[in-house]
DNA sequence: TTAAAACGTTGCGGTAGAGCAATATTTAAA
DNA sequence: TTTAAATATTGCTCTACCGCAACGTTTTAA
């Protein structure tokens, strides 16, 4: 159960299974069935999951309905609406699963207790705050004046498994288009490819 | 000189004048010209700069030669490539001066000995790494699926003053459109309100 | 003060991507 | 296993934005 948290930590910080075992339990399993939301907007983030097993969609959906994604969590990733977890104020966005999921949960009390009581979780912390602050930067310097097949192409080239485990229409609002584009843009890449 | 420095740290933990003036020469003036680039991409970024007066712009230059402005940094605000400025490796970005512009700089090894040391500096960062965060998600949700229309209003409405102050290609580096596009837009803005 | 350079505006045609509709394919439920 | 529902593909048309070119306006520097 919590090999991979281990594997994570320890791969971070050097941490060895001895202290490990003496924090571990305030992380709680929680499985999660597919399409399950388990964050909605306007409702305060009160934990900090790590992906055991399955997948995370991050995205708001604005005015016209539309969704947009901002982060997919597979294995092995931490993931929580940072803005509402540390503020305990209401997040602008929902967190569901893309597919049977295991999560490893976390509550922001608990999460700060270790935060400043156990040096290898602050160090986690710090790493998840610099990791959350690239990947924003990533978005924007990466995308910007792009056209969507660069977009993608970088996608695939970061993620080569994403295309044939996410559906077209979660990849398509992670890259701010629509899934009949996405569709085209996947038959023009496999004509470049062969 | 430090007016506005004691102003803003003074704001965010009320700190008093006993206190700043203890480090605050830590903090150098800069006099820059407008158009002076004060950072190149591929430097190292060894300074956090702190606005005094004028407006530096923080940006990227793709392989297409365009230009994509993530931030403005007018009077009161601090500003530095983080990413760069934390591991003290190689800048993406370039940062310069938009007009004739004082800064208050502080070399990295003296802004995170200020960090370790004085508590009110401690929330300064946290405060910096926080808003540079929420930034950068706002510019990911707040403008994904939105025209550039909608993209302009929402700019002006949080920075009216913006509009009059800088250049239409400085805004329309910021909102990834052509200078062209942004003067018919403003054009339609116009049209709008009369 | 004046000439040159930079910047802003606008007409025009081109292009990437949107979105409907119709069909094919995959997935899920009974 | 069969059927319904969700998802994917593709033709077609439409629109937002691009980017050149030509012209007007403002800024800058000598």
């Amino acid at each position: 159960m919590y090999e991979l948290l281990y594997k994570y930590i320890h791969n971070k910080t050097g941490i060895d299974q001895k202290a490990f075992s003496e924090f571990c339990y305030y992380f709680k399993l929680k499985k999660i069935k597919k399409n399950e939301i388990i964050l909605m907007e306007g409702d305060t983030c009160k934990y900090n999951f790590f992906v055991n097993k399955g997948c995370l969609k991050f995205y708001s959906i604005n005015k016209d309905g539309k969704e947009f994604t901002r982060y997919f969590a597979f294995e092995v990733k931490f993931g929580t609406d940072l803005a509402s977890f540390i503020d305990q104020k209401p997040s602008c966005e929902y967190i569901e699963a893309l597919e049977p999921s295991e999560v490893l949960m976390i509550s922001r009390e608990d999460f700060f207790f270790l935060v400043d009581t156990v040096p290898q979780m602050n160090l986690i912390y710090r790493d998840i705050l610099e990791m959350a602050y690239k990947t924003s930067q990533m978005r924007i310097y990466g995308f910007q004046g792009k056209s969507a097949l660069e977009q993608l192409k970088s996608l695939v080239a970061r993620q080569p498994k994403i295309l044939s485990r996410l559906s077209n229409k979660a990849i398509a609002s992670y890259l701010g288009i629509t899934p009949y584009t996405l569709s085209r843009l996947k038959a023009e890449l496999f004509k470049e490819h062969s």
